[in-house]
DNA sequence: TTTCATTTTTGTAATGATTACATTTTTGAT
DNA sequence: ATCAAAAATGTAATCATTACAAAAATGAAA
């Protein structure tokens, strides 16, 4: 399993271990993770990783469009390493985050702005939460 | 000026002193203002305002939608008194915040989804930046 | 208008995420 | 093997936000 050093490589980010590991984790656990997620999921196997570096490799990744950083969580940054055009769902009931395709969305009416980057959040309630009553 | 009492009472929160000031400021002030920029514009002439008293009013306001907490400055949470349908733009250049038109966006592909909220941001170049080579 | 319960405001202290920074470790080229 | 550059680490600091308890303001009922 290289793709997360194909990845790395490809955004000119150098492949350490821990960039490998943090980035490996992502791809792996489409959970759209915290900091503190990610820190205590790789501590028990890599007893030496710091907090500290986990913030800077993400830091380093989200700054290289490696990852996604999503501020649909008051309460906590969440990363994402599907890079892909998508939209975010948060269930105000439960608080699950949800993947969503992102909407065909009209451009035209921006004149003089360059656009980079677009974030779609929605916040609602899931059908898991619908379902309760 | 009744406007900032008159949204209140059509959103039930009580027209307190604080309230109004609060709500009145950021109508007024279409600046997407930050709590410390609230606290310090009001602080002069409301001397015995308290910091604490601003956070309190702003949770309330946009718990009963009567005003957005926009999420697309990493470092502070900003605030919105226009609460029709608009999209936001942020220039990674100065850091100024930009109301955008609200693209016509496809909603038909989240079934079983209940959407309450949508929020749009987009990141990049603004048109004075842009002309500053 | 006085009384009294409820709501709101206030100030301080606590929390918790994030960053700054200095040190140590690792890396990779020579 | 050497050495400079890059990366990781741990601790301390920062800073936005919240918790909480006390004080003040409000508004309805008597």
């Amino acid at each position: 399993m290289t793709e997360a050093i194909d990845i790395l490589n490809s955004h000119n980010i150098r492949p350490s271990v821990q960039r490998i590991a943090i980035l490996k984790y992502l791809l792996e656990h489409r959970i759209h993770p915290t900091v503190d997620d990610i820190y205590l999921a790789l501590n028990p196997t890599m007893p030496t990783l710091s907090k500290t570096t986990v913030y800077n490799v993400l830091r380093n990744l989200v700054e290289n469009g490696a990852v996604l950083a999503l501020t649909i969580d008051e309460k906590n940054v969440r990363y994402d390493a599907d890079i892909s055009l998508h939209a975010h769902f948060r269930c105000q009931s439960c608080g699950e985050l949800y993947d969503l395709k992102q909407p065909s969305m009209s451009d035209e009416n921006i004149p003089g702005f360059e656009i980079e980057n677009v974030h779609v959040y929605y916040w609602g309630k899931c059908p898991k939460c619908m379902n309760k009553k």
